[in-house]
RNA sequence: UCCGGAGUAGCUCAGCGGUAGAGCGGGUGGCUGUUAACCACUAGGCCGGGGGUUCGAAUCCCUCCUCCGGAGCCA
């Protein structure tokens, strides 16, 4: 019996005869010998198959092979230095499933409008491939860093009654005749999970109907939002420079093969350790003006401000207590100047911006109502999170890390489309 | 929403007032070690839509549509 083997497993079976099932990447001929390049979802795999080995029959077929027509080949794995990937298999015996229609992706180049159009065929191409395969491992490392520190999962709802952070930027559904909004984060609920549970993380899809079109932009895009009780603004900054210290490492462990693909510095990962510097709001608009920039105390930050910011340090920066007039209303202040509140963005190197943005949580009764009112925020809306104070509140904070940015910067991807399999843009729903 | 750029062959683009072009991909043939193979031949066009200027428009003007990059806002 020929063993089915998957290409990214085939080191052990080098001098045996196995079977490959998938796809044709790409085909060369030479008079009588014939180059099959094999994709199986796992690699990538050159067969060679000369006439004298495998007769005129399966060499008609060969000829006759498209791009992507599906496939299995049977043949004796060899080492070959000649070969990409160091492999290569001697063909005895081929066998068409299909012979697939003419492929609109070539080899050739492509512009990004038509390689969208064509995502469900795109990710099948080398690149995509590497890029979705990095954030599969960045997925599992975040949920393996939670679930061995014992953080509960707490799946937020997708489907809200109101915004947390006002309207505009909502996604509205009619929910049996009345309006409900698609998430756009699940920290509110995250809250009263941790006031249950002690230290919950959330992790799925959330939405922002912004009409932003940037390479660090999505409408659909998952987020990780870990919030712990009993945690202070610095205890939040030390788990987000844990967390993203642990899944470099596990990607470096783990996807070395995908990170060559996409040629990807991966000195810039290596050096990634703890502790990542800190500075104040109030010390970036220093740095900044020091720099040429024209901000003011109290201003926030644009791209620009944020990549001259990162570009000053090899780690990620972490820059803390904002001007609580440009930050969202569950903020605490800071107790030592009550105009800060107790937030911080992690910016990643590279000019990546921000990856995370977190704080400690107004965790007074009185303080929440004020700022529920300074903010117009509809109060009955949150009679549900001002229970949250009313029975048993206690000091507590989180953070949101947006999945696609940090693959984007470990993949080295250029824009965040790249990042998911199906992107979803200010002009893009399909496919 | 605002600012800038682009729509010409299946794809990537050139042509910018006077007969519609190239490379890749497709098809046919050739070649015993190719690496986005190579060589020869070949088919393939509503020049984004509409309106105007002109003897004549892919080319100039107006308008609409679509896409791309960025800004604001954010992860």
């Amino acid at each position: 019996m020929i063993p089915h083997v998957y290409i990214e497993d085939l080191a052990p079976f080098d001098g045996q005869k196995v079977t490959l099932r998938g796809w044709l990447y790409h085909k060369r001929s030479s008079g009588k010998v014939r180059f099959v390049v094999v994709r199986d979802g796992t690699g990538i795999m050159q067969c060679v198959a000369s006439l004298a080995d495998v007769g005129e029959k399966i060499f008609e077929s060969i000829d006759a092979l498209t791009q992507e027509s599906s496939l299995t080949v049977t043949g004796t794995v060899r080492a070959e230095p000649r070969a990409p990937g160091g492999y290569e298999m001697r063909l005895e015996s081929l066998s068409v499933i299909q012979i697939a229609e003419e492929y609109p992706i070539t080899p050739k180049e492509h512009g990004t409008a038509f390689l969208m159009d064509h995502r469900h065929l795109w990710i099948r191409s080398r690149r995509q491939h590497a890029i979705l395969r990095v954030r599969h491992a960045v997925v599992k490392a975040i949920r393996d860093f939670f679930d061995e520190r014992k953080f509960t999962l707490f799946d937020p709802p997708i489907f809200t009654p109101a915004a947390c952070e006002g309207t505009s930027t909502l996604f509205a559904t009619d929910y049996f005749g009345e309006k409900a909004y698609l998430t756009q984060s699940g920290q509110l609920y995250g809250e009263a999970g941790c006031m249950a549970f002690g230290k919950i993380y959330t992790f799925g899809p959330t939405f922002r109907a912004e009409q932003s079109k940037t390479r660090r932009h999505l409408t659909e895009f998952w987020m990780v939002e870990p919030e712990v009780a009993f945690l202070d603004l610095e205890g939040a900054m030390e788990l987000a420079e844990d967390v993203i210290v642990f899944v470099i490492a596990r990607v470096l462990e783990s996807r070395m093969e995908e990170l060559k693909t996409l040629e990807r510095d991966v000195s810039l990962l290596e050096r990634i350790k703890k502790p990542f510097p800190r500075i104040t709001y109030t010390e970036a608009i220093d740095l900044l003006k020091k720099s040429g920039h024209d901000v003011e105390w109290g201003a926030d930050f644009g791209g620009d401000e944020e990549t001259t910011i990162s570009s000053r340090f090899d780690q990620p920066v972490m820059v803390h207590r904002f001007p609580a007039a440009i930050k969202a209303f569950y903020m605490k202040r800071d107790p030592d100047d009550d105009r800060l509140a107790l937030g911080f963005d992690m910016l990643a190197p590279e000019g990546r911006g921000e990856i995370i943005g977190g704080s400690q949580r107004e965790d007074d009764l009185n303080n929440l109502v004020a700022r529920i009112r300074e903010h117009d925020l509809p109060p009955e809306a949150f009679e549900w999170f001002l229970d949250l104070r009313r029975y048993g509140s206690v000091p507590h904070a989180g953070f949101g890390l947006g999945l696609e940015r940090t693959v984007g910067w470990i993949a080295g991807a250029q824009h965040v489309r790249e990042t998911i399999p199906f992107p979803r843009m200010m002009s893009r729903l399909r496919p």
